[in-house]
DNA sequence: CGTTTTATTGATATTGTTCAACTTGTGTGG
DNA sequence: CCACACAAGTTGAACAATATCAATAAAACG
């Protein structure tokens, strides 16, 4: 996810890169911004909290949710490093962001950012590609939402990790996945219990190994590309 | 699973407002932009395409909407008149464009939107805030899409339409409807046919009336706005 | 290690889909 | 102006996918 534009690809996370050029510049106004560190689980801001900061992930991943009264979330994305948190327009967040994992910001005052951006229009100018990335990745996440099967949904879901953060080996692509299966069904719209049960099915046609629960291994990326894609030339055969 | 936040507004539908300024700045550069118009069905620009031009909706619905390779279609938003369509960062188009009723647009050449923002930070900076605002109306829909009921969602449809388009009238929220069922069902992640039935169901509750199948009148906004924000306390009750 | 959390698997229930009939609205030409 | 034809909407019955409830099994952690 380097480039800017990559054929059609599924951004399941959050854009994350190209982002050193804003940061850098924020870091230059702000020389000394104060450093966070949040064990898993903790919380960066609630939706509905009062948006007075921005953050730059240094470490670990960040997932951000809605909350609806009843308790029923979803995820809208995880962030990795380099990844520009809590830039909202209004007064208020409109998701929440805790720590998947262990986390480590930078936290820089929310006016410092509309200051630089009113001095220096190229940042503005990167924020906007920023958002526009931003929106590209949620419509691919609406397309997924509304119109995958839970199948497709994980393998896109998996092929968008091994995008952002995929790492090659010899038989296929290393994926890690340091999420629980309930982010991951609260992000792909489905419950735990048929994240793990696709997953498994998954591994049983020889699509994916799973080394453990937060490892996978994509051994056909092409066909996990099709049933992404939705086009499932393999859905029920290939058991055999 | 913290705090339970309250709800907050629904956006179902693309911004739209606000926009006269951006808008006016690029007719400043470009007098005489060319004016096209479309009929229903009538497309702006397939996925795809190459992005050579920003459109400014004068009159008229579109729709905005993606499409799996066997056909599946999720509609992203559906835009009225003040909304800015067709500008990506990209060289292509990540989604369709296409008239739902009669339609009037000014098209603009890409570049000299490009040359603007240069030009001219504010302009960029209203960009950023549209942006912005897309991104949470997407975040509202991923909410929707990945979580609520079928009741839920055309409740918060419902709400959403009377927000941004809604007349009042002595007893209830009059909405036009210029969509079919199907655009309907595509852009809440379900069929038509079930979009149907929970329109006859709302009905049949009292919550709405249906003058005719375009046009849908809110007769208890209250109850309607419990049920899209998911305290469905009326969900089985109430029918008597 | 034992304890607790997380993941997997099974049985059943529910929601929404699919397929199909029928109704209503709409537009056109006689 | 009515009759017809076609598209859009509604309703019904059977079905399928996924959710829910419940029991194990496996990891993670102190």
């Amino acid at each position: 996810m380097q480039r800017p534009i990559s054929a059609q690809a599924q951004n399941a996370t959050r854009p994350a890169p190209a982002s050193e050029p804003t940061i850098a510049a924020l870091a230059r106004v702000v020389p000394m911004p104060t450093v966070q560190t949040l064990a898993p689980g903790g919380c960066v801001f609630f939706e509905g909290d009062a948006a007075e900061h921005v953050y730059d992930l240094v470490e670990g991943v960040l997932r951000l949710s809605k909350l609806l009264p009843d308790g029923r979330r979803q995820i809208l994305g995880f962030c990795q490093a380099g990844a520009l948190v809590g830039f909202v327009p209004g007064a208020e967040h409109a998701h929440t962001a805790e720590a998947v994992t262990a986390v480590k910001l930078r936290r820089y005052p929310r006016a410092k950012l509309d200051r630089l951006i009113e001095d220096d229009p190229s940042v503005g100018r990167r924020l906007l590609a920023r958002l526009a990335q931003e929106l590209r990745a949620a419509e691919e996440l609406m397309l997924l939402l509304g119109r995958k099967s839970a199948a497709e949904r994980l393998a896109s879901f998996l092929l968008a990790l091994a995008a952002t953060a995929g790492g090659r080996r010899g038989d296929g692509l290393v994926v890690e996945l340091p999420m629980s299966r309930g982010d991951i069904g609260d992000y792909l719209g489905l419950t735990l219990e048929t994240v793990s049960r696709v997953i498994s099915q998954l591994k049983a046609r020889g699509l994916i190994a799973l080394p453990n629960p937060h490892r996978a291994v994509l051994l056909q990326p092409a066909a996990l590309r099709q049933l992404a894609a939705g086009e499932a030339l393999l859905d029920r055969a290939a058991a055999a």
